[in-house]
DNA sequence: GCGTCCAGGTCTACC
DNA sequence: GGTAGACCTGGACGC
């Protein structure tokens, strides 16, 4: 029998906005239904038995999450609103960059429609391992990556749906495994190497959402891991609640060009010029900016 | 069908 | 610290 969670939302908050603010909704074992807007996702935790599919939807301005099948007990219900709070970024606060986009005219949409909270995973890791797919390949590749992770490492839920796949299961398997199954080319070494470290607890993504460590010493930490460099270590900033670097990629870039500079290339020191107003806001400023056509 | 280019970059060696 | 070259994959494109 399905069985429903319930969760309240902030003021300020937008639930399309949030689950299509970025690619991550597109990558396993997040799907995105942008006709009904639901968003599934395979959650797991030590109290179940077996993973639980689940459907995420808003209704009566709360958010509904709708588990299919699976055993569940209190603790494993509460870890799941745990989780899927944190994926819609429901404790975000903000309102500090709302007063930003206040100021300039062209981005009053953002406070008026809500947006700025990016959709994230319930952990660091897989944002991690996530963000590494999203290097040096085409959006295609990294869906296709994303997938065989799911796929062949993933546990499955009841209704064949799979986990995201933990790093001790990542960890056992070599960085063969990822060449030639999973298809993450160079990669692979990085995953393997990644995989063993965090299962063995010489690095723990988790502990940046709570760190005391000053943004340009936390991105130094993060592109120590390999795979990780300073597009990688900002959008991962951005995922932990820091958007103090701008994560300029070539699709960014591309759009910068095109909306701001009469699609002529530039320097990054000019995009970084042009966001500088927004402060410790600018990542999320440029995203938003960027984006601001996907829902006309 | 084949070759080339390039995409939501990073690493290493070298200067 | 800055830069050049190598690194995987697979879709798009031109021929």
């Amino acid at each position: 029998m399905p069985k429903n969670l319930f969760l309240d939302t902030p003021e300020n908050f937008s639930f399309r906005r949030t689950i299509y603010s970025h690619g991550w909704c597109e990558l396993l074992p997040f799907e995105i239904d942008r006709t009904n807007w639901r968003l599934n996702y395979v959650f797991t935790d030590v109290n179940l038995t077996e993973p639980v599919a689940g459907e995420i939807s808003e209704a009566d301005g709360k958010i509904k999450i709708e588990i299919a099948g699976g055993k569940t007990n209190q603790k494993a219900e509460e870890k799941i609103l745990r989780d899927a709070r944190h994926i819609l970024r429901l404790d975000d606060d903000l309102r500090e960059f709302y007063k930003f986009t206040r100021t300039e005219k062209r981005l009053t949409w953002i406070h008026q429609t809500n947006a700025g909270r990016l959709l994230r995973s319930p952990t660091v890791f897989e944002d991690l391992v996530k963000t590494i797919c999203t290097t040096n390949c085409s959006w295609a590749l990294t869906k296709k990556m994303t997938a065989n992770l799911v796929e062949k490492l993933g546990e499955a839920a009841q209704d064949g749906k799979r986990t995201f796949p933990t790093a001790e299961r990542m960890a056992s398997v070599s960085a063969e495994f990822y060449r030639d199954e999973i298809r993450a080319g160079y990669r692979s070494a990085y995953f393997a190497e990644l995989a063993e470290k965090v299962a063995s607890g010489q690095i723990n993504p988790e502990s940046w959402l709570a760190s005391d460590l000053p943004t340009k010493e936390l991105k130094k930490e993060m592109k120590r891991i390999k795979g990780v460099g300073d597009y990688a270590a900002e959008n991962l900033l951005k995922l932990v609640g820091r958007y103090d670097g701008l994560a300029l990629d070539s699709w960014l870039r591309s759009q910068f060009y095109k909306k701001h500079n009469g699609e002529q290339f530039c320097a990054d020191t000019q995009i970084e010029e042009h966001y500088a107003k927004f402060g410790d806001w600018r990542g999320l400023a440029i995203w938003c900016d960027m984006t601001e056509k996907w829902f006309a």
